[in-house]
DNA sequence: CACGAATCGTTTGTCCGCTAATCATTAGCG
DNA sequence: CGCTAATGATTAGCGGACAAACGATTCGTG
């Protein structure tokens, strides 16, 4: 009794554990889940301007320019404007900047394979479940939307 | 390829996603899923203090007490000073609160119902695997911070 | 070619979470 | 008894997310 099964709260408990176990390990090297998402995406594709950047992690502009003020202030990237599109900057990660983001990426892998095997073995259903869930939420919202516009 | 298939990750948006869609959905109502969390527990347990609502929410008292002097000034629950230990504050709430967290709940089952429809009959089993990394990343999380104590 | 529309990055302001520090009150012990 | 310690709520301030609005630049169409 009492327990309150509701999925949805399941989900957000996990979520916050493991984000929270992440912060916790990643903070012993000064840095953050949210800035070594940044860099590590910004290693895995070079040169990407911040808008685009900003849709491969998944979050909005103004938040990427945060975190980016962040790592250009601590040397770990630089921020240069394309000469062919004055508007876009794009956003390199520096020598020192990789260093960093591969001590992050070994505590991100750690955790990863830490949390796969307190799954066991159902962690592929797990997983494919929870992309089902995002698709039907972003699909959710999307139709939601479309409803208000046409309204 | 690029898919980054990191267990955290897959979590992440999964929760970002449909704590966006009930948000969403309860924003119609002029509420959120935050507030909505406070007022569910606060009428499932009558009477109880902030910091041990604070501890059913899983959040941290200051947290809570924001959400409570907004709940206060929307006339759905009322906060009095318990005579006994002048200290604590008892959470109780009006009528009105009742009415809008009933509907709210509506939206919260109606919501649970889908994605476990979504899910499909591996529910439990994810349902379990949640639990159990949020299980392993507090254990860790405790264990850190008793090394760190013990240092 | 020129002017309105779209795009990119940034600023501003809000929401929700946290920690650290503060204030009132109560508990406990000398 | 009285003083210190502990407890409960609050305030102040920060991190990370968002939307809305703004300047700068480029596009596109007349």
């Amino acid at each position: 009794m009492e327990h309150d099964d509701r999925f949805g709260r399941t989900l957000a408990l996990a979520h916050k554990a493991m984000h929270e176990c992440i912060d916790e390990r990643m903070a012993e090297h000064g840095a953050s889940l949210a800035t070594w998402l940044v860099l590590h995406h910004a290693v895995e594709e070079p040169d990407l301007s911040q808008s685009h950047l900003a849709s491969r992690l998944v979050i909005e502009a103004p938040t990427l320019v945060r975190h980016l003020d962040k790592l250009e202030a601590d040397g770990l990237l630089q921020r240069t404007r394309d000469a062919r599109d004055r508007r876009v900057v794009r956003v390199r990660v520096t020598d020192a900047g990789r260093e960093v983001e591969a001590r992050l990426r070994a505590i991100a892998d750690e955790m990863n394979a830490e949390v796969r095997a307190a799954v066991g073995e159902d962690h592929e259903i797990v997983q494919r479940a929870l992309e089902r869930i995002r698709e039907f939420a972003v699909a959710s919202l999307a139709e939601r939307k479309n409803h208000v516009t046409a309204s």
